[in-house]
DNA sequence: TTCTGACAAAGTGGGCGCAAAATGTCAGAA
DNA sequence: TTCTGACATTTTGCGCCCACTTTGTCAGAA
């Protein structure tokens, strides 16, 4: 299936071609002849890879996960940092590069609608992953207990950094969204000596 | 044009009965002859009150916004609620009763297209107005200066929220998210004695 | 005034046909 | 093996037409 696939070099030249075609023209718009050309090999041979169009895209979608998840990993594992900065760095991994194709592409709708009906199981696994990810990290900060079971904190939290895509603005002030986010919540799991008990 | 306009008891029919037209079919699917009918009275009769479907689906719009701000406001200034429950009663009023109809209605996401592109000015000064009156209420808390200006945490707050919409799932979840988000952000803006300097 | 039936004009949706494009799969070359 | 040119088949987009619906606005009734 997808989830846990070793890439050949050949399907990564692909995959890197097929996201340049579909960020120039969009998904429906592009054909498996563009994506060939973008490779620099013919089109029967991309037969040989991939089933189809929709297994390329979804290959892709597949990568990009991958890529936010380790990116998130990664940012949560950094030692010596506040969890503000943890917290922070992980809303930056969490979309990997794909908020910079959709501010860039002008087909950035239309990818992300080709990919909620194309790849919807895709995406929801890697949403688990993401939340499982942020829950185990909440497990080591020992937040306070009145905030709810660290697994809901988390799907909250990623939740509510979904709404940030919402505004539509420019990629500065997306990103200046989440840097305050993190902020916020940072300072919603402190756990501050003094219980707040009126 | 909208925004402060009081609105007659025809009128007021008019809309409800457009309100129940557009859940039942969606916004494209209905004639002004179906909404003329729930209301009771013939097609030419609407012209007098309204200039044409667009327009009543407007002030349908504008009602909701009205009554979401009023919500709002009224959910913030209710004297004797910890900041929690203030939050939390101005996240459950911030949608009025849209929500309910959004889950509710099989055509529910058509709705909402036709609101975004038919109603993007009523909806951003609507928005606006909900981050003036939240950074209004913050005003008079004191909250800790280092999570930014009272309109910048209004503004993340309400964005943060719309997140929520996105799961899709039940509505109780929806409110579910929502209380929690309060009991989160309540944290994250209160003021507790010491300061975490480290 | 407040409304309605009737009317002309505009818009919508479905079916059909056709040319161009794209797909997936060969047999066979590199 | 790894790939390509060529092929049959399917899909797509477009224009056109036609019936039907919907719209907005009368003149005139209630």
């Amino acid at each position: 299936m997808d989830g846990q696939n070793s890439i050949t070099d050949k399907q990564s030249d692909i995959l890197a071609a097929a996201l340049q075609a579909f960020a120039a023209q969009g998904y429906r718009r592009t054909s498996m002849d563009d994506i060939a050309r973008h490779a620099g090999m013919s089109r029967p041979a991309l037969y040989l890879h991939y089933r189809n169009k929709e297994d390329i895209f979804r290959s892709l979608v597949d990568q990009f996960f991958a890529q936010a998840l380790r990116g998130m990993g990664a940012a949560l594992a950094t030692p010596g940092q506040s969890p503000e900065q943890a917290l922070a760095a992980a809303f930056a991994a969490k979309d990997g590069t794909l908020m910079e194709l959709v501010f860039t592409s002008p087909h950035g709708a239309e990818l992300l609608e080709a990919g909620a009906s194309l790849t919807a199981d895709i995406m929801q696994r890697g949403e688990a992953a993401k939340i499982a990810l942020l829950t185990r990290w909440l497990q080591t900060l020992d937040i306070p207990a009145d905030i709810g079971p660290p697994e809901a904190v988390a799907r909250t939290i990623l939740t509510a950094a979904m709404g940030l895509k919402y505004p539509g603005q420019t990629l500065e002030g997306y990103r200046q969204g989440q840097r305050h986010l993190a902020r916020l919540f940072a300072r919603a799991i402190a756990n501050h000596g003094v219980e707040p008990t009126a």
